[in-house]
Parts: C-alpha cells; structure tokens; sequence
DNA sequence: AGCACGCCGACT
DNA sequence: GTCGGCGTGCTC
C-alpha cells in the first residue's frame, strides 16, 4: 500500500499547506475538508485537510505525523473547499487563514462539531495499558476496564453509567490521555417543509413580477438585481420566493448588513414560517454561534440569516441566496482576509446552482453595471407599498447663514412645524461628541492626537479628548499649551452638542442621542426604540448608524446637517456614497401616509452631484456616474488592488512599495501603477503607512499577477521591515 | 503569526 | 553578574 500524505491548511500567513504522515492512531480514514490536530514547530495547530495523496515535495525526514483527526466526516463540504480555495486565490490570502476565519471560534480552536459529545473510547495509549497500571485508582480502573471491552469504538456514557461509571473518573482518564470523549452523529435526515405560520400578504403588480422571475430560477444559476425604492416591499418578494425555495425542500441563504440584523429583522422571517431560522452575528457568543451554525450545515435550518461572514456556513440543501443591501459596506471585511461576502455569494450561487438575489434601493454601480451588460437581471419595484408618499428633498445653503451650532434658522423652523404636528425629526450629523476641534482663540493651536496625524474630539460627561481612529484620550487642558491663553473654545458640532442644542431650543420635546457613544448600553437602545415607535413628537439625532434599518413611522423629516465632506473626498467611491446615504435617509421620511422632507444643508447647493439627485434620483445620477467611471477606467470597468504597507518610520513603508514596483517591471500583465503615496492620514496609531494603488482592465491579468508578484515581494528583504497586506477591490482607500 | 534563538543596555 | 529589548529565522 503506498504512503499516504495529508496536505493540510495551518492557520498561519504562509501562502503554502504543510504535509504530515498519517499515524495508526487514527479512528477513522480522513477525509478532505476534515480538520486535523498537527505539530507545527514548537506548537500544536487545527488545520483542514485540503488534500490526500501519495505526493509530496517536502524530504520525508521532514515530515511529522499528524496528532488526531478531529471530524470523522467532511467538516467543510466539498463546495465550499472549492468556494474557499477559489476565494484564498482572489483574495491572495492565505489558505490556512481563509478556512480559520470561514469557521466558527469553537470549531477553530478544535472543538467537535457536534452536539452529543457523550461517547468515550480509549486513545492508542490507554488501550496499550494494563488494568494493573491502574490499581491506585479503583474507580478509574473500572472505567478502564469497561472502555477496553469495547477498543476503539467506545460506547456512550450513559451505558457507562449503567455499570456505575461516574463521568469524573472519566475525565480523571482523559486528563492521563487514556480516554477521549467523542461525538455520535444524531443527524434524522429531515425534509425540509413549507409550513406557514401566517398568512402571505397579497403581492402587489411588481411584487409578483419580482418572485415569479427568482422562483423561476430556482435550481439553476442566476443573479438577479431587486432593485426597489425604501418601502417598495422588498422584504415581501424575500419571503415569497422563500416559500418557494422550502416547498422544493430547500434552505436560503440571507445576508444582511452589520446594523441591519435587528431582532426584528428575524422576528419579521419567523413569524412567517413555521421552520427552524437561525441568526449569525457578532454579538453571539461563541456558543450559540457554534449552534447556530451547526443547524445550517445539518440541513436542518431552513432559512440562515446574518452578516458577512454567514456567507461561509455550509448549507447542504442550499437553494436561494439573498443579499439585501447589497450595496453595503459591512460586506466587505476590512482587515485580514479581505472578502466580498456580496461577491462570493455570486461566486457561490455559480458553483451551488441557485439564484442569487441581490437586493437595494441604491445599487452599487458594480452590480448596475453588471445588469446593464445583463449578467444580472434586473428586477424593478418601483411602486411604494401601501400608501406611502415619496419625500421631497430640499437644499439649504450654509453660505451666509447664522448658525446656531450648525443649525440654520430655516431647519430650525422646519423641525418646529414637524413637532407641533406631533411628528418625529431625524438629524444627521456625522460626528461623534461635542465638538471636533478645540481651538486656542489667540494662537490658533488646535489639540491633536500624539499617535495620529488628526485631531481630538471634546467629549463632555466625562469631560475629554479622544482621537477617534486610535485609543488615545487625555484631559482638556485649561490653558493653551503653546501660549499659556484660556480663551480654549470647542468649534464645530458633533451629535452631543447638537442634541443639547436641540433640547434648549425644544425643551418640552425629548431629544435622543443615537449614536455608538450611546448605544454601547444594548438594552437602553431597545427601550428607546420601543418609545420612539409610538410615534409621540420626538427629535432623534444621530450618525450614519440611524440611516439603515429603522422604521420609524412618525419620522416625518430628515435633515442632513454636513455633507459637503463627501462631496470632496479623496476617494473616487465618495460621490456614489453620498448619493446612496441621501437616497436612504430620503427613505426614513414619511413612511406613513404622510408626506416626507428632507432638508440637506450645504455650502455647496449648485454641486453637480446633489443637482442630479435632486432631479433625477439614484439611478439618474448612477446613469451619469457610471460612464465616468468607464472614462477613467475605474471600477466597475476597471479592476483595483492595493498594496498596503506601515511601518514605525516615515520613510519605511513607501521605501518597500517602491521596491515592489521594481519588481513587478520584470513580470507579465503588468498593472499600472497609482502611487506610492502617504495614505490619506499619513500616522495612525503610532505606525506611518502608505499605499500602492494597482489598476487593471482585466481582472484575471491582474489575478495572475498578484499570484506571482506577492511570491517576490514576501522574499524582499525590506518587506521584513514592514507590515504590509494586499487588498484585492478595495472598497475603501485609507 | 507565534515562538525560539541570539546578541547588547540598565537593573535587582 | 542577569533580565529583557526586538532583529531574524523557521514552521511539513
């Protein structure tokens, strides 16, 4: 019989998977897709098997054994190793890294899969004992003697207990390394049914034509864009063809943005549906993560629901993916491994066989752009549901304005109006605390952060100054630093001072901060929503983190107190941001039957991109947007990587980039090159970065590209200077 | 990434 | 004298 090797994937950034031998201690034969205790080095590490074969390039003196097999079966199903191997590729990220972050904690760090973990067996070394060798310990070895009838095998502890077999001189067995506790399979194949638990409301003109083009594609590939203004019933045609996807025994997929998964979200899934409906999100623990996750990969779950890393969970009846909101940022991870969790659902409905549906009110104008060239099928829901009015949306010109803390007088009265009709009002302002600068008004000295090339904002209650992009906070000083002065003024106005304002100029009406200052305290946000609901005049004031979601029916106008930021940022994705933060926000007012405003303050009312919205809305202002894109060829006509690099010196980072480049001159499909340059703020944290921008008009030139250059970069002696990582299609430059 | 080895500065 | 700083090298 010829040697077999395991090629397995260590969770460590080595762009390359480690063979091991396979030891007799083994239980069963491993599979592909299982994971595997190995040495490695000094350590011990959980990988996934990623291949089995006579082969292998390491010398056999090398070679270790592996420890223990941890799954029996494929713990990773053979399509998504294909998904992960695929994404490892496009991401350029290492393998072992991309199966560790794909899995759930507990399952990462080795702990069965599954639920029943009462099963106990002697391992290779308790079977190679004698009963003697445990005469000290009677009850030990009575377990002992009761495992050994049945080798390797084992047999459940609650048999064990039938002959007097206390769990504790089992685990005392275990700690010596004589016993092991394992899991039994309690898997009944169940069918997955579609069992109402209410009534399907009545689909509207659009509604049907929406579910009858995805439930058509059930079974088959296809992308599909629900593209459907807010309130226009998106989550009907979710549900719907939901119905479709359990009545062919199936399960879906829903992938929802980071503050988007609202107990009421779900709450909203399961009423309808009398089937298991599980949520994956970050404020599980690890526990209930592990659950949860266990259902989806059982089958057992019919509809799986949450945020990005969702995407992963193996789903064996897998029959519809949603993404709803597809346009949000949440979906791509922003550190390590870099993945779209909208694109690889595409990917993985390709490789599944199922529709995906991709769902919002103001597209990404890479998914536009796709159905445009009719690789997606667009699907409109223009109408609002029930009897909804479209808001009007009104300009404010800041310039040669009194302002009261950053409120013009004609937003002032509007909010009077609104709250004398006992209607609800929603401001924006996109800063935290109380004020983003403290200014000494004789020298000019500003108060800045130590570790960052920004400055810090005064918080009041307690009374500081944190920098908002690291962890650093000191006291207010109460003179200037630079020339003794006490004339320290706070200018500018985040969501603390505007709530403040508003409840002097409003004293009877009650003011609500919403923002991640005060929400931090969970359940305080669940009261507020509950008052808020009941509609009673209100001022709402908040960041970005109140534009998605929420329905809040008495919200009658929205105001945006400083988007001119936007309209200026460095990055090209700015304009297409702040036309789809204008466009949702316009869809928190006037949700009921009455009529909604929305007021934008600005210094730059004649804007090109604000006139476009005005008049035509997203998709005109996506129409004239896009073919600019096309100009210049950036995405989603051209294709983007970043190169990163920081460093404890200035000059460092951009040194390493600069010897990338140098590199990339003798390799094939060279990119064009955008940079290097400092990144937007050049110090953050302590660590001076910098960043090289790559651009392509072919996006498997650029793939095989990256594949060979990062081989030589990881081999540059200055990268061992730096901390650099690979972005493929940033979303983000920064 | 860890983790160890290895060679130079201020401390019990 | 040594504790410990982080440069450098390796992991089947």
């Amino acid at each position: 019989m010829p040697r077999l090797y395991l090629h397995v994937a260590v969770p460590a950034p080595l762009r390359q998977h480690f063979d091991y031998s396979i030891p007799a201690s083994f239980h069963h034969a491993p599979m592909v897709g299982a994971r595997v205790l190995v040495p490695f080095g000094r350590r011990e590490l959980v990988g996934v098997i990623i291949g089995i074969s006579n082969q292998t390039d390491t010398p056999v003196e090398k070679i270790k054994a592996a420890r223990q097999l941890i799954d029996e079966h494929a713990l990773i199903p053979p399509l998504m190793m294909e998904l992960l191997t695929w994404a490892a590729h496009y991401y350029q990220y290492p393998i072992g890294e991309v199966f560790s972050a794909a899995l759930p904690t507990l399952l990462r760090q080795g702990e069965a899969l599954y639920e029943n973990m009462n099963h106990w067996r002697l391992t290779h070394t308790g079977i190679a004992i004698t009963a003697t060798d445990l005469k000290s310990a009677p009850k030990q070895q009575a377990a002992w003697q009761a495992l050994e009838v049945h080798g390797t095998h084992g047999i459940s502890e609650d048999f064990l207990q039938h002959f007097g077999i206390e769990r504790a001189s089992l685990l005392a067995l275990a700690k010596k390394g004589l016993t092991e506790e394992f899991g039994q399979i309690v898997n009944k194949p169940t069918k997955l049914q579609l069992k109402y638990a209410e009534v399907p409301l009545l689909a509207n003109a659009n509604q049907e034509a929406a579910i009858h083009a995805i439930t058509k594609q059930l079974g088959t590939f296809k992308t599909l864009l629900l593209d459907g203004v807010t309130g226009s019933g998106k989550t009907e045609v979710y549900l719907q063809s939901i119905a479709s996807c359990l009545a062919n025994h199936q399960q879906t997929l829903v992938l929802v943005p980071e503050i988007g998964l609202t107990p009421q979200t779900v709450a909203r899934f399961r009423a309808r549906f009398a089937v298991e409906t599980v949520m994956l999100h970050s404020g599980l623990t690890d526990r209930e993560r592990l659950r949860a996750w266990r259902r989806a990969y059982l089958g057992h779950a019919g509809i799986v629901i949450g945020t990005r890393s969702t995407i992963f969970a193996p789903m064996p009846h897998l029959g519809l993916i949603i993404v709803d909101e597809e346009h949000d940022l949440s979906f791509k991870q922003q550190d390590g491994f870099r993945y779209h969790a909208r694109d690889l659902a595409v990917r993985r409905g390709q490789l599944q066989q199922c529709p995906v549906v991709l769902g919002s009110a103001t597209p990404s104008l890479e998914s536009l752009a796709n159905a445009k060239a009719e690789r997606y099928q667009h699907l409109y829901l223009h109408e609002r549901a029930a009897t909804a009015h479209p808001s009007t949306i009104k300009l404010i010109d800041l310039r040669n304005q009194k302002l009261k803390d950053g409120l013009t007088s004609a937003l002032r009265d509007a909010i009077a109006q609104r709250l004398k009709k006992q209607e609800q009002v929603l401001i924006f302002i996109n800063r935290r605390g109380f004020a983003p600068v403290l200014l000494c008004h004789d020298c000019g000295w500003q108060a800045k952060c130590l570790q960052c090339d920004a400055r810090t904002t005064l918080h009041r209650n307690p009374l500081r100054l944190h920098c908002h992009h690291c962890g650093y906070s000191a006291s207010p000083p109460r003179h200037c630093p630079d020339c003794q002065s006490t004339e320290l003024r706070a200018i500018g106005a985040g969501t603390v001072r505007i709530e403040e304002t508003l409840q002097e100029l409003f004293p009877k009406v009650p003011v609500h901060r919403i923002d991640r200052d005060s929400t931090r305290r969970k359940d305080s946000w669940h009261n507020l929503y509950a008052d808020i609901e009941l509609g009673e005049a209100a001022i709402l004031v908040g960041t970005q983190m109140l534009a998605k979601g929420h329905h809040f029916p008495n919200v009658t106008l929205v105001a945006l107190l400083d988007t001119d930021g936007g309209l200026f940022g460095a990055d090209f994705r700015a304009s297409e941001r702040v036309a789809q933060l204008i466009t949702q926000v316009a869809g928190r007012a006037g949700r009921a039957e009455k009529e909604g405003l929305v007021l934008i303050q600005t210094h730059q009312p004649e804007h090109p991109l604000l006139m476009q919205l005005l008049q035509t809305g997203y998709s005109g202002f996506a129409e004239a947007a896009l073919p600019e894109r096309q100009a210049i060829g950036l995405p989603p006509y051209g294709y983007l990587a970043l190169l990163r690099a920081e460093s404890n010196y200035p000059e460092t980072a951009l040194e390493f980039l600069q010897a990338a480049i140098n590199l990339g001159h003798g390799l094939a499909h060279e990119p064009e090159y955008w940079g290097p340059v400092p990144a937007p703020m050049e110090k953050k944290a302590g660590v001076f970065r910098a960043h090289l921008l790559l651009k392509s008009s072919q996006r498997p030139a650029l793939q095989r590209f990256l594949t060979e250059w990062l081989v030589l970069i990881s081999a540059l002696p200055e990268a061992k200077k730096v901390r650099w990582s690979i972005d493929v299609d940033p979303q983000e430059m920064g």
